[in-house]
DNA sequence: CGTACGATCTGCT
DNA sequence: GCAGATCGTACGA
């Protein structure tokens, strides 16, 4: 089952970016199934979060889709190579976002490995946010999709996560936010 | 119009 | 541990 649009409306990123630990992540791009457990998440709390885009209020082109109701996709790219997926919260008007850094491969293995090229042993697909958009085939085209399309969806599990399961850290490779890079807006699970 | 830079990854040391 | 790749976006002139 899709988890439904009216999930990503709450107001709280962070718990939200916590409750997405454990959730399934699938696309269905070129005609394949891929997908995986979210492993890894961090929350981006709007325009008092200096590590967002939009900090401030700031509105430009590609900042506007954050400012959509939340459950559509936000997919940006990051040093000239690496497509970010983030999943937009929070109701219209208020640029909430999480992005989603790692995920467990369990669904369209073949095709996941495929796509990333040669596939180490561990089953964490990645370190980092490139190499999970790169597995599931997410690009910039994959900007601003409603997420309870074919396209691009999350799923409740059966498994319950263990709270103990779950680390909180600092958030990655944003030293520039100052003081805001000491928020503990990132989420693990521990495996 | 031009320039600087980033929510990263890889490979080499 | 560190440099290099590489290009869309933001912002200033």
């Amino acid at each position: 089952m899709k988890i439904p649009l009216s999930y990503y409306l709450s107001d709280d990123v962070v718990s939200l970016a916590k409750s997405f630990i454990g959730k399934s992540l699938f696309t269905k791009i070129d005609g394949k199934l891929t997908g995986g457990i979210i492993t890894e998440t961090e929350a981006y709390a709007g325009i008092i979060d200096r590590a967002s885009h939009a900090f401030g209020g700031r509105r430009t082109k590609r900042t506007e889709v954050m400012y959509q109701s939340g459950g559509v996709s936000y997919v940006y790219l990051c040093y000239g190579i690496h497509s970010m997926f983030n999943i937009v919260t929070n109701k219209r008007g208020i640029p909430h976002a999480v992005l989603v850094r790692a995920i467990y491969p369990t669904t369209g293995w073949e095709e996941i490995q495929k796509r990333s090229g040669k596939l180490q042993r561990n089953y964490t697909v990645t370190n980092g946010p490139g190499k999970l958009t790169k597995a599931l085939g997410i690009d910039l085209k994959h900007n601003s999709l409603l997420l309870n399309e074919n396209i691009i969806w999350l799923e409740n599990n059966d498994v319950a996560i263990d709270n103990l399961d779950i680390l909180s850290t600092k958030r990655i490779g944003i030293e520039y936010a100052g003081e805001d890079e000491l928020l503990y807006y990132r989420f693990v699970l521990k495996i």
